[in-house]
This record gives structure tokens, C-alpha cells and sequence, in this order.
DNA sequence: TAGTGGTCTAGACCACATG
DNA sequence: ATGTGGTCTAGACCACTAG
């Protein structure tokens, strides 16, 4: 059993989500809600604190509440700290396409030096346009082999850890726009030249190896990268 | 002029802060409250909800209320991030150039809403090329003049903290990949429509509000933003 | 059983935006 | 002047936990 203002805060939400409510639209005011569902001021308010928390609607006194327009790029996936980015490896599955040892190219571009696999693929969200080219490399005697690559739900680098016992102690990871080549923006549709986010992360063990190395060109617009830092509780 | 339950908010938080308060303690039940500031419940309860929300205390029926043990998830973000963050303001000089009210368009591409100034200018280190064009957009009644930002050695939002005592509780940074327009491209001397990381900080005080926000684009080859993230001990 | 937080009602006054 | 959302009061009943 849910609690009403719950119930209510869920009718609104699947308003927005069906498109019923479009972004700009006006909902009903306080008072409007309380008559309809018959409903105390207060649980009307809680139904629509929730709402405006998710960003799903914006209220000003003296005006009314709006559905907003969603944030430009779709994907805002909230960053913050180690864990998140596990979890984004997660949601955006990784789906490798081929792999071989990696060029002397590969390894300067990517800041390491030694016998690594590379695995190519593409990095999909649920949507039907890829994210990102991925390039990820694995140090030699850790590598998983393509098919088993292509049958983790999970993060490479969470395999590795699972199965080889490496603890990964910190990653590096650096950002910058780039300029996409021909080849990696044709696989993504994009024209070449155009903008993207080149994320480079290095997953270092307590030893100081990079066990794992992994770049993505997010084309501009359909990735953005967000955290949120909090002042330190002293 | 905050209202109560942000005051009270406030005070709690402050004795968790100071150490007053420490992890496992119990907090004052609601009724407690309720006599000892001569508050109604619901005041009381708002108050609660703040600090729940920022993870600071934890609730359960029938027990009561205590300070939460700080996070220790197996990962998380060094604390050093949140100042390293003024520390690139404070590296990269702001060269500002002129300031009006933030335009419509300004505010609504900065995610904000409500009477902001906006600053215009450059960001250089030692080289001769600027590292971005910057737009900062300051609430209004914390602006300060153009000169003063001239004159400013360290950042704004410093500045701020220490003119108007508005403390900074968290910053909100998104990264994506853009193309530059025809004027920013020609203040930066690159091609119009050439890849730039363009970086969004919102810096939110405890009451939730957007007190400044900074816009940087950074053309591509110019600035790579990185960052290190550390396995925590548990 | 007593006390906690979770939910909800029915009022009230206010600052603010709009016509 | 009207109506909006923001704040606040003073009650109430409930589910849950603990002694």
C-alpha cells in the first residue's frame, strides 16, 4: 500500500512520461489537486515536492507548475565518485565487436606501455543510436577471451577482478573534446570532424599497473558527463 | 530572511559539522523539537527532510533519529576534488571583459533561472592563447563590480564567500563535447564549428541555490581535465 | 505499553507575479 | 485585486520498535 501523495506523484509521473504532459504545459494548481482527489493541501504538496526534486517539473510562486524541458542531451549520467563509474559500465553495456593485440598507435594514444589486448566495440544505452566508440585495453594474462566479453552484464574491469583476484587501487581518468576521424564517425553516424567527448580512463592496481585502459568518443549531444562534489564534512 | 525549518536545518547541521554531533548519536526526537524551539512539527520534520535527503542523518520509525557514519562506499571521489575545483579557478586567471544582466538565452543554456549577472571574458594561464572564452553568471545581489573581478586574484565564488558569508555546499560540473559558434571560435583563434569540452559548474549554497554558475569552452588540444579517484578503505 | 517517525487534515498568513 | 506557491500551526491516526 502506497501512501497517497506517492500514488498521486506516480498518475503525474506517467502523465509526463506518456507525453500526455508535454514540457511547457501547465499543471493543475495546488488547490485544483486538493478538490479533484479531495485531498489535504499538504499531501498534494508532498506528491509535487517529489516531482520537482526528480526535475520533472518546475514551480514558481505566484505563477504555477510547469513540466520542464528536459535537460539537452539525454544522457546526463550523474558521476561522482568510483562506484558511479562501475555503475555506468554497467548501464551502458559495452558490446565488443572484435579484438587483437594492440598497435604501438593504441598504446601511446592511450598512455601505456606493454603487451595489452585491445577490444573494439561500440557502447550502447537503450536507445537505438550508440553512445560511443569504445576502445578498451586489457594487460595480456588478464585478457577474457571476445566471447566472454560479450557475455558480461557487468564491467570488464569487475571481471577481472573477480577472476584474477586483482584489486584495482584508483583510476585515472581524463576528458577532452577531440575532433572524430572518418572511420569511428562513420560507425557513429556522425559526420567526421565533429565534435566529441573523449573520455580516458586508466584502472591502476596496488601495484601501479594500468590492468586496464578504456577511451570513448561520446559524440557531442548525445553524452554528457556530470558530478556532483560535496564540501567535505569536517 | 531564511525560513525556520532551513535555520534549524542549519544548526544541526553545523553541530554534525563541528563534531558536536558525531556518527551514531541521537538527535533530538520530533516532539523534543517541537518544545525546545516552540516550532510545529511540520517545521520541525522539514527540517529532518533536509538533512536526510543530503544523506546527514538517518530516520526509522520507532527508534528516532541519528547522525549517519560518513559514506564508505568501497570507492569514492578524494576529497581534495571539491577544492582542486577552485584551484583551477584560481590557476587559470579570469580575464573579464564586460558584464550586463544574463540574457534569456544565457540563463536557460546555464540551467538556471532568476536575476543573474553575467561576466564575459577570457581564461589564460602563462602562454599567450587563451585556454577558453568563460561566462560566469553571479546572483544579483552578490555581483560584484566589473573592476573588482579585474582585481581579483583568486575566483569569484571565493570572493563571494567571503564578502556575503554565502557558503558553497556542493558544485554540480558537466562535461560534453560542442562545436564553437562563429564569435567564440574567433576569440579563441580556431576554426568556426571546430570541437571544444565545453564545462558547466554550478556552485549551490546550503539553501539550494545557484549562487554562481561558470560556462568554459575549451577548444580541443588546449585543456584536458583530469582526475584521480581513489579505492577507499573500508 | 509507550514512544517513535510516517501520513494526513484543515485551517492560516505571507511574498510574489500577473492582469 | 486575485491567485499562485512558500511557510507554518495544531491537531489527528497509524505502523513500527523497543523495553
Amino acid at each position: 500500500m502506497q501512501p497517497r501523495y506517492r500514488q498521486i506523484a506516480d498518475e503525474l509521473r506517467l502523465l509526463i512520461a506518456s507525453g500526455k504532459l508535454k514540457p511547457g504545459d501547465a499543471l493543475p494548481t495546488e488547490m485544483e489537486m486538493c478538490e479533484e482527489k479531495d485531498i489535504s493541501r499538504h499531501t498534494a504538496r508532498e506528491a509535487l515536492r517529489i516531482l520537482t526534486e526528480d526535475g520533472l517539473i518546475a514551480r514558481r510562486r505566484g505563477v504555477g507548475t510547469v513540466v520542464t524541458t528536459p535537460p539537452t542531451p539525454a544522457f546526463a549520467q550523474p558521476i561522482g565518485d568510483f562506484e558511479s563509474i562501475l555503475q555506468y559500465a554497467r548501464d551502458a553495456v559495452f558490446i565488443p565487436e572484435r579484438t587483437r593485440p594492440a598497435s604501438p598507435a593504441e598504446l601511446k594514444r592511450m598512455g601505456v606501455d606493454g603487451p595489452y589486448m585491445a577490444y573494439l566495440g561500440l557502447r550502447r544505452a537503450s536507445g537505438e543510436a550508440p553512445l560511443a566508440v569504445t576502445t578498451i585495453l586489457v594487460l595480456n594474462h588478464l585478457a577474457p577471451a571476445l566471447e566472454d566479453v560479450a557475455e558480461l552484464n557487468g564491467s570488464i574491469s569487475e571481471w577481472i577482478e573477480g577472476e584474477h583476484g586483482a584489486a584495482v587501487a584508483n583510476v585515472v581518468q581524463r576528458m577532452e573534446a577531440v575532433a572524430l576521424g572518418k572511420t569511428d564517425a562513420a560507425r557513429l553516424g556522425v559526420p567526421s570532424g565533429s565534435p566529441a567527448l573523449r573520455t580516458l580512463r586508466r584502472y591502476i592496481d596496488t601495484a601501479g599497473r594500468a590492468i586496464l585502459v578504456s577511451e570513448s568518443l561520446h559524440p557531442a549531444g548525445r553524452f554528457a558527463y556530470e558530478m556532483k562534489l560535496t564540501r567535505q564534512r569536517k
